[in-house]
DNA sequence: TCAATCCATAACCAGATGGATATGGATTGC
DNA sequence: GCAATCCATATCCATCTGGTTATGGATTGA
């Protein structure tokens, strides 16, 4: 699946496991799969599938030292997804042709 | 499912063909069934099952008239994805204490 | 009233997916 | 060198899920 589309974004994403992971590299910054596991729930093959799923979505890279891997997440990637929500957004907005949007602006 | 819940809402957006009609009813507004059906590329049946479920997450509405039922988008909902979004990039901007970080920084 | 239309629900099926355990390669420490 | 550690891959399994067809209730129109 092509990385950085709001459909793989979204995917991805949408697995309370594989989210947690990412928000923890979010807030804690980089992470050993030994670090992440360690909290996880899950077992360690589990958390590796996660990060290799996360990697192809180009959320989070990786760096090899010795015989521990070092991920850490690139928050960049949620680019699409900011772009998506504010176009969601733009077409309500910019619409005004029926009775309860008119109303709801009214009640402003 | 709790409504309006990031992970309710990534779980909602996740399927292209569910996304696809959140989608069209933000572009085009208010839709019966069956006009969302006619371009929708799966049964009538689907499209409702995913209604049901849009509905469920809080990011449709619908209102009943004779034998047709109107559905309409709320992408107010989707506000808890904007902040999830903007917290995870907050954490990372805030961050500073490696050295990917900031040579990342010195680049721009 | 009766046929047709609109939509929701039920039942069912195939494939995707998240999980566990088993294993093995690579690296480190003794 | 050898045992131990770290991680990725392979295999397998149960469950979830997105799709279909069948059906039926409600409403409309003739």
């Amino acid at each position: 699946m092509a990385p950085d589309t709001p459909d793989t974004l979204f995917k991805s994403l949408a697995d309370p496991t594989r989210r947690a992971i990412f928000e923890r590299l979010c807030r804690e910054g980089e992470k050993t799969v030994g670090a992440l596991t360690a909290g996880a729930g899950v077992s360690q093959p589990v958390v590796s599938k996660h990060l290799g799923l996360l990697k192809q979505a180009g959320l989070v890279q990786d760096r090899h030292q010795g015989r521990q891997t070092h991920y850490s997440a690139l928050p960049g990637a949620l680019a699409p997804l900011v772009d998506w929500t504010r176009e969601m957004s733009a077409f309500w907005e910019g619409r005004f042709d029926d009775l309860e949007n008119l109303l709801k602006r009214m009640d402003q």
